[in-house]
DNA sequence: TACAATAATTATACATCATACCTATTAAAC
DNA sequence: GTTTAATAGGTATGATGTATAATTATTGTA
């Protein structure tokens, strides 16, 4: 994946062709999706966080009070790997689990004030990594972007 | 009836926000990516593959000769993660390690028909996938789609 | 000839992710 | 009211994906 200015010292390098996958536009989403994912997380590593805690920090600031499995539906986990996640959380005195007392399995969850201004903190750095992201398009493409993305993810069949 | 759909029978249930992720278009692309990375795998395994084993396929299908650390790069993966993945494909005859006279060092990889047979008809297979996945686009739609993508691809700051 | 670099490989460690199972609590059935 | 089913959270565990270090064979270079 490295570009071929072919310089003089270089040996003679045929570009690699990817002609048969760049017909699919899941292909274009994936090389898209991975530099952001590699740029994101370079960022969030600043705050201590990966993408699945951040995002985590997010959706409880969302909906304050949510449970365990509400929060791992809202990310696409399964619970058992949500408790791992929340133990970090909670660990570090992001999160608070508070016993609810009308149903005394349940955690609500709940962003700390430390929680609060990491997020806010982190939130504000992501939106700068997303600047760099989108700088090359301009507001038309971008909202074509985003309604074409989301029209993807609405052919989901699966979905309870 | 009644306002909205609350329907008498199920509890509550408030639907849970991801407003603060929502706007950022990483977090976007990352829900449409999961949709279709989904369906595609789907796809495959009828084939016996996965997406790497397919696009491996693909690559060696459009590039005959080329090197496993070429195919590794184009793929990015680390090489050693590729030799079992070359391994698999050789043992299933869709491939083919070659050695190379001039370098002894290096394995020329080439589809074997079998291999090419395949290629073509898992690669008919996930058209129709695509066509699934973006069938609620139109052709000016996809096309920026496309574009936008392949500009935040190039944003990428790594790469050697 | 000696030394560095490359291609492929092996071994290994680690993160991610899914499944099965357990406890407690609640809701539903009888 | 007791039994039964369902739910929330948690533990243990295995599969998979992915990255790093080190090894062997070969090639290129000082």
């Amino acid at each position: 994946m490295d570009r071929d200015d072919a310089d003089s010292t270089t040996p003679d390098r045929p570009r690699i062709s990817d002609a048969t996958l760049r017909q699919f536009t899941g292909y274009t989403m994936k090389r898209a999706f991975n530099v952001v994912q590699a740029d994101v997380n370079a960022v969030l590593e600043e705050f201590g966080l990966r993408m699945v805690t951040y995002s985590a920090l997010a959706i409880v600031g969302d909906n304050p009070g949510l449970s365990q499995s509400q929060l791992a539906q809202a990310l696409a986990i399964e619970r058992p790997n949500l408790v791992v996640i929340v133990d970090e959380l909670e660990g570090r005195d992001l999160v608070s689990r508070d016993r609810v007392p009308t149903d005394r399995r349940t955690y609500a969850l709940q962003l700390t004030s430390e929680g609060a201004r990491l997020l806010a903190r982190a939130t504000e750095a992501v939106r700068r990594h997303e600047a760099r992201i989108t700088e090359g398009l301009n507001a038309e493409e971008e909202a074509i972007l985003v309604s074409a993305l989301k029209k993807i993810e609405a052919t989901d069949i699966r979905r309870s």
